[in-house]
DNA sequence: CGTGTCATGTAATCAGTTACATGATTCA
DNA sequence: TGAATCATGTAACTGATTACATGACACG
């Protein structure tokens, strides 16, 4: 009953999907679930040889002309129970540690330009996915009625365009309400 | 130039407020900045031991009767100039890893009624503490005008509260969806 | 008398990133 | 020729949690 890591649910998960190598899993998490999900190589080879060893999946070398082998995982029987055991344990309440937020919090002493800078760098990086967003939304939802996959990927997707929608909204609300702060003469203590 | 841990600048945060015991610390984070971060004892330790360590702050013993003593740690003015420091380096992006969404998008095999009782069971946690959020919207604003900490304060709460009203809309949303869609006869592939 | 709070800490373990190593091919 | 992509992997390290140990007091 012990506690296991989410991260080789998440390789079981693409693997109940399809037989794919750890470069193509990779691929994947960059990809396609980048609003979701991250692994490095550093993590995802050794998992694999985990999953390998306990019998969850299975390898065999794939030859490519003029390319490296792929060493490519499939799922097993076994696998598959276990990743659908995943769904009867609870789910574990997310970490939350926000870096951006913890600066402005304990920001007191440094200039607010420093924090407005902070907000409208994040802002622009937001601003620079919205078309993409905005385009993968009206895909997503065309999709979601082709197939159960399509459908929980419609789900899943709404989750991350609405709070990338709340983060920009915040970032320009953040910004207006330190603009339209009355400044006034700001005290400041003789020697702290 | 090595990147540091953001956990040693949290503390040292704090710490740069009042003088502060582990206990405190971890207290500190449970209650007040839960939305934001979080820390175990048995990271809050051994990190307050690397700071005095490396000269960032003091300790001294504070005894106290019928308790047990408490390490009250202190920041140094080396501990400040890291700490202010830290503002100029770039903020990382944040780690994305939602277990639920791993788990809806995944989920295809699963009966639906599994991940309709898994959002539900968010959405409830979400409502019980909604009147608290509520409520500390209104403190947090109201006490935004008094001082440079409060106003911070208020901002960073902002994006809290607003990343929480959103994932109690995606709840609701997600919900509807599942219940007006057109559930049709489920093919079902004879032999995966 | 059991539970909860106050208070600190360590050891074992797990989780995860970064940097490095290798080597062929394709494209500009 | 140099960079990018394909492809796998390890070692060193940092990061962080969990479980455990200790012990006194207060509250019901």
């Amino acid at each position: 009953m012990a506690k296991k890591s989410a991260s080789q649910y998440a390789l079981l998960g693409l693997l109940s999907w399809e037989p794919m190598s750890g470069y193509d899993i990779k691929k994947h998490f960059d990809t396609f679930l980048k609003f979701l999900w991250s692994e490095s190589y550093g993590h995802i080879y050794p998992t694999l040889k985990r999953l390998l060893g306990k019998g969850l999946v299975t390898k065999h070398v794939e030859r490519q002309a003029g390319k490296p082998d792929r060493l490519v995982y499939t799922i097993t029987r076994a696998g598959r129970k276990e990743f659908y055991a995943w769904y009867q344990q609870p789910v574990p309440p997310p970490r939350i540690r926000s870096e951006l937020l913890l600066r402005l919090y304990f920001g007191e002493n440094i200039p607010m330009s420093v924090h407005i800078e902070m907000v409208k760098t994040l802002y622009h990086g937001l601003i620079q996915v919205k078309p993409l967003f905005a385009a993968s939304e009206k895909t997503f939802k065309e999709n979601s009625t082709k197939s159960e996959r399509d459908f929980l990927a419609y789900l899943t997707f709404l989750q991350g365009y609405h709070l990338f929608k709340c983060r920009l909204k915040w970032c320009q609300e953040a910004l207006e309400i330190i603009e339209k702060r009355p400044q006034g003469p700001k005290k400041k203590k003789s020697r702290p």
